[in-house]
RNA sequence: GGCGAUGUAGCUCAGUUGGUUAGAGCAUGCGGCUCAUAUCCGCAGUGUCCGGGGUUCAAGUCCCUGCAUCGCCA
């Protein structure tokens, strides 16, 4: 089988933002689905470039509309691999390859009879160098200038797109998901119901030079949908690319709402002029609304969108995008939802079922692949009715573009496998002889369903996919859907790490709450930093006279009240820094080691971002004497530095917490 | 103005052709486990399915109407 699949060809008339990506994204993730289901499958995007939107912001940038076209375009280029997007070829209208065909195309319509010259006559606003229509108007006016149109007649070259009406409503109506979901399928339909216009497809040069000449007539370029969507086929090659030849007869489009139109109505009817075999669906999908997320400050645009990829990962990004849209329908992008996302799903779910499988696996088994003989009596009923049951659906899903089901559908599995640990607590087999065996087939399983788990989430988050094969010791470029190919891939005996966490936990931002919660530096709650040190007086409740500028946001909770016997709890003690080294592969974390009187500790604290090495070592400073140690990046924290921290807007601020006077190390602080 | 979409749990949303007591995730509460990233598993809920009218044995679903929000109009 094979696959083609389009993005619109963007317009550089601005940045890649949301929208752009949102497209490009869940293409690349279709397409990555029907490759891993062995399908030879192809995708591309690219730029549209000609036209006066584009001469107009060219201008304002004071470049050339060449230059300018190449810069943004460029841009587009090279933000898709950040997405890990993987298309297969990039086209832009400016190209060669790409005016030529449209050229033939522009031909091939008019030997058919298609095109015609006649008049066009509207009003004009030569401010904005176009067109409106009586209803665009208000008061007669232009609506963006406040001045009165120009009512001007001209010359120009209309293809009788109105000759195709009523086969396009009888192709429309044969084939059922031509355009789908099927609400934009209600939506065409509804259009043609009136009558169809011709399309001017020129622009004369007085007014617009940037375009592709008519091939019959030197004095028009060609009006920029009739140029753009001909990129489908130009960049395979048409009319003679073997290519074409390939992957056109399964072509499918995706694209945004607001372009159903160039798509659902001029494209199908220039296909049918031109001789040409029409494309198998048109894939719509509707707008992210940019949310107010209700944690701080949201995300301001669609621009920024972008941003919350490095901020959060991209695979997170992705699965996000991919995860929370119903395709076809209008989504909320909140920062929020997609941190909740990430945490539960990916952080709790995912990425906490991988590290207690693989811990297990070392603990309780060899810490390489178990053989195959560990079998269950319920084995089969697992592997064959649960994994392939959702496996059959999931399939399904994303032919039918609900990749928000495909997903849901996978982690169905992942909870499955949740589920299935706490059931046979492989932790108690292990300390009876006689379930060894079991025990090894549940370790198993639990790799077997794993290698499976990358597989289905690899079209969304392809670096987690093949993170995940990798780990396992197994060849990603194999990577397959089909689960007795996967279990022919894992060979008993070899072994296996965990590895770092595949998804730590993050707080509202970006930050990693791991580090977060468990750095001494940073109090997770203000509460015990700040009162520990002023407030003997167990009535007075800490946070009342703790921090008093107002930058401490309200989204702090109170403290809860506790009483002097739980403050003595605490052991609260000055040390002496007495040497300090950056933790190699963080940037935020340092080592520290400290006397407390004659004893000396080492503590991991998450202050590397705001203090050197040097600038700490003979402080003397507070700590949390009896914290429960905590394991960082491979280190053993035994207690915690205290400190003063708060995130604002410009990133966050934090100073240690010292004595007045030289005091000796070791002494209570109360 | 015309055409269309949407309105379902505290929040975000699923509900395919009308068919038992309307679902999921998150959040909340309680219980269990200790392999795990304060994670996982189980249990518990709460609903004027926007309002009103109609068709039907049966309506979240179909029809009419009103309200609210949003989109498109070459």
């Amino acid at each position: 089988m094979r696959f083609y699949a389009t993005t619109p060809i963007y317009y550089v008339n601005a940045q890649p933002h949301l929208g752009h990506a949102y497209t490009t994204i869940i293409t690349d993730a279709v397409t990555r689905f029907h490759r891993l289901s062995g399908e030879d499958a192809r995708f591309i995007t690219g730029t549209d470039e000609h036209g006066d939107k584009i001469v107009q912001a060219a201008e304002k940038n004071g470049q050339s509309p060449l230059a300018y076209s190449d810069r943004i375009s460029a841009l587009f280029r090279a933000t898709w691999p950040k997405l890990a997007i993987e298309n297969s070829d990039f086209i832009r209208t400016t190209e060669d390859r790409h005016i030529r065909a449209v050229i033939r195309f522009l031909e091939t319509v008019n030997a058919q009879g298609d095109i015609y010259y006649g008049d066009y006559g509207g009003h004009y606003c030569f401010g904005c160098e176009r067109f409106y229509t009586e209803k665009e108007l208000v008061n007669g006016l232009c609506p963006d200038h406040q001045t009165p149109p120009q009512y001007i007649s001209e010359e120009n070259y209309f293809f009788r797109m109105s000759n195709y009406q009523d086969w396009l409503l009888d192709h429309i109506k044969a084939h059922p998901d031509f355009i789908r979901p099927e609400r934009y399928r209600n939506e065409v339909l509804g259009l043609l119901r009136e009558p169809l216009d011709d399309l001017c497809i020129s622009r004369p040069k007085t007014r617009l030079t940037w375009g592709i000449d008519l091939p019959f007539d030197q004095k028009f370029v060609t009006y920029v949908w009739f140029d753009a969507l001909i990129s489908y086929i130009s960049v395979l090659g048409w009319p003679d690319g073997e290519l074409f030849q390939r992957y056109w007869p399964v072509s499918q489009h995706f694209v945004a709402k607001d372009i159903l139109k160039p798509h659902s109505i001029f494209w199908p009817t220039m296909l049918q002029s031109a001789g040409l075999p029409q494309y198998r669906h048109l894939n719509v999908h509707g707008y992210w609304q940019m949310g107010q997320a209700k944690m701080g400050k949201s995300v301001g645009n669609v621009v920024d969108a972008l941003g919350l990829a490095d901020t959060y990962g991209v695979d997170a990004f992705r699965y996000f995008l991919a995860r929370d849209m119903v395709f076809g329908l209008d989504s909320e992008f909140v920062e929020d939802a997609l941190v909740t996302r990430y945490n539960a799903d990916l952080a709790n779910d995912l990425g906490n079922l991988w590290q207690r499988s693989l811990t297990m696996l070392s603990k309780f088994g060899s810490g390489t692949i178990p053989g195959w003989q560990g079998f269950l009596s319920d084995e089969e009923s697992w592997a064959a009715h649960l994994a392939e049951k959702v496996l059959a659906e999931y399939s399904g899903h994303f032919r039918s573009l609900a990749v928000h089901r495909a997903l849901a559908l996978t982690w169905e599995l992942i909870t499955a496998l949740n589920k299935f640990i706490d059931t046979e607590a492989p932790w108690a087999l292990a300390k009876d002889p006689a379930q060894a065996e079991r025990l090894q087939g549940v370790l198993y399983r639990l790799i077997h369903g794993l290698a499976l788990i990358g597989a289905m989430v690899w079209p969304v988050m392809p670096q987690t996919g093949e993170e995940i094969w990798r780990r396992l010791g197994l060849d990603f470029t194999n990577m397959t859907l089909d689960i007795p190919a996967i279990r022919r891939q894992l060979v008993p005996g070899r072994p296996i790490a965990a590895g770092e966490a595949l998804f730590p936990r993050v707080e509202f931002g970006g930050e990693k709450a791991a580090v977060k919660a468990k750095a001494p530096t940073e109090p997770e709650k203000p509460a015990p930093a700040p009162a520990a040190v002023p407030a003997p007086a167990p009535a007075a409740p800490a946070a009342a006279e703790a921090p008093p500028k107002k930058a401490v946001k309200a989204d702090i909770p109170p403290a809860e009240t506790i009483t002097f016997e739980e403050f003595k709890r605490l052991d609260l003690r000055l040390a002496e820094v007495v040497a300090a080294e950056r933790v190699p592969k963080s940037d935020k974390l340092l080592k520290l080691t400290v006397r407390l009187g004659e004893e000396e500790r080492t503590i991991v604290a998450g202050m590397g971002k705001h203090y050197t090495p040097e600038q700490i070592t003979g402080l003397t400073v507070v700590v949390v004497a009896n914290l429960a140690p905590a394991k960082l990046m491979g280190l053993t924290s035994q207690g915690m530095v205290l400190a003063a921290a708060q995130r604002n807007d410009d990133g966050e601020i934090l100073s240690l917490l010292t004595t007045l006077s030289p005091l000796p190390s070791g002494l209570r602080v109360s």
